[in-house]
DNA sequence: AATGAAAGGCGCGACAC
DNA sequence: GTGTCGCGCCTTTCATT
C-alpha cells in the first residue's frame, strides 16, 4: 500500500473537496484522466478513502452548542465498556468518543442547541450506562474544525 | 429557510453518503428526481450543506494518534488571540480548535503518528506564540467520529 | 410543488501504444 | 505511464399538471 506524492497530493484534494471531476484532478497531478481515476479508485479499494460525506452547518441544523463531557467510571468490566460504547454510538449528538489515558476514562464530543438540549441528553446518557463522574466543558467558539487529515 | 421532514432526511442521507444517486434519494424520500433535485439544490445554496469531502483513514495515513491538548493563556489580548488562530490554522495536525469557558482556555484535538511526531508539533505551536499553560492527554482508542450532525 | 421525458456530460472501463 | 473511444448512468432542464 505505498502511496506516493501523487497518491498524497490526491488525497489532499479530495480531502478539501470531493466532487472535483477526475478531468480536474488529473490536471492538478500533472496526469491524465485513465491513471488519475484508477489511483483514486485504488485509494477506496485499499480503505484510505473511505467515505465521500455532505458536511453541513452546525447551527443551521439547531445545533450550534458543543459541549465536551469527561466521563470517569468506577466498574473497569468489559460489560460496562460493552455498554458505554453501545451507548455513545447510539446517541447521534455525541459525535465523537475517545478513551483517554490519565484523569479521565472517557471523553465525548457533544452537539446541542443549548443549555437545556444539553440536559436531555445528559440524562439521557446516565440512564443509559451508569457513571462515576462527570465533567461537562462548553465551547464558546469553534475556532477550527478539519475533516481533512495531514498527509506527509 | 424552514426544512420540512424531508429535507431532514435528504441531510441525513447525504451526510451518511454523499455518493447516493439523485434517483436513489429521491426514492428514498418518495419524491421523483426533479423534486428532489431541487431541494439538495436548495441545501447548498442555503449553505446547510456546506461541503462534500472525503474521509480518510487515519491509521493509514500514519496519523492514528489523537492527543488532546488543553491551553491556558495569560495574554487576553486580541493580538494574542489573532495570532494563536493563525497559528492552529496553518498546522494541519491541529484538526480541531474550540475556545472553552472555564478553567482551560483552548482546547485542541490533534492528529500525529506517534509520541515523538506529537513532539514536533507541540514545538511547533509553541514556537508560534506563548503558551501560559500547556495540558496533553492521549486518546488511547477512538470510539466514535461522525461528521454526521443530528437532525430532529 | 409535483411528474415524466429527454438532452447533455461525465464517470467508467476497454483498447492500443 | 498516455491517448482514444463508447457505453451507460446521472445530472440538469423542459414541458406539463
Amino acid at each position: 500500500m505505498g502511496m506516493d506524492a501523487i497518491d498524497r497530493k490526491l488525497v489532499e484534494l479530495l480531502q478539501a473537496d470531493a466532487t472535483l471531476p477526475i478531468a480536474e484532478l488529473a490536471s492538478r497531478v500533472n496526469l491524465s484522466q485513465t491513471p488519475c481515476w484508477k489511483r483514486v479508485q485504488r485509494l477506496k479499494e485499499e480503505g484510505v478513502i473511505r467515505a465521500q460525506v455532505a458536511l453541513c452547518d452546525a447551527r443551521k441544523l439547531g445545533v450550534g452548542t458543543t459541549v465536551f463531557v469527561a466521563v470517569r467510571t468506577n466498574q473497569h468490566t468489559e460489560e460496562w465498556a460493552r455498554q458505554f460504547v453501545q451507548a455513545v454510538r447510539d446517541i447521534p449528538e455525541v459525535v465523537e468518543t475517545y478513551r483517554m489515558s490519565g484523569e479521565t476514562d472517557y471523553l465525548l464530543r457533544i452537539v446541542v442547541s443549548d443549555i437545556d438540549d444539553y440536559d436531555r441528553v445528559y440524562k439521557q446518557l446516565i440512564r443509559a450506562v451508569p457513571l462515576f463522574d462527570v465533567s461537562s466543558s462548553f465551547a464558546m467558539e469553534q475556532i477550527k474544525y478539519s475533516t481533512a487529515l495531514p498527509v506527509r
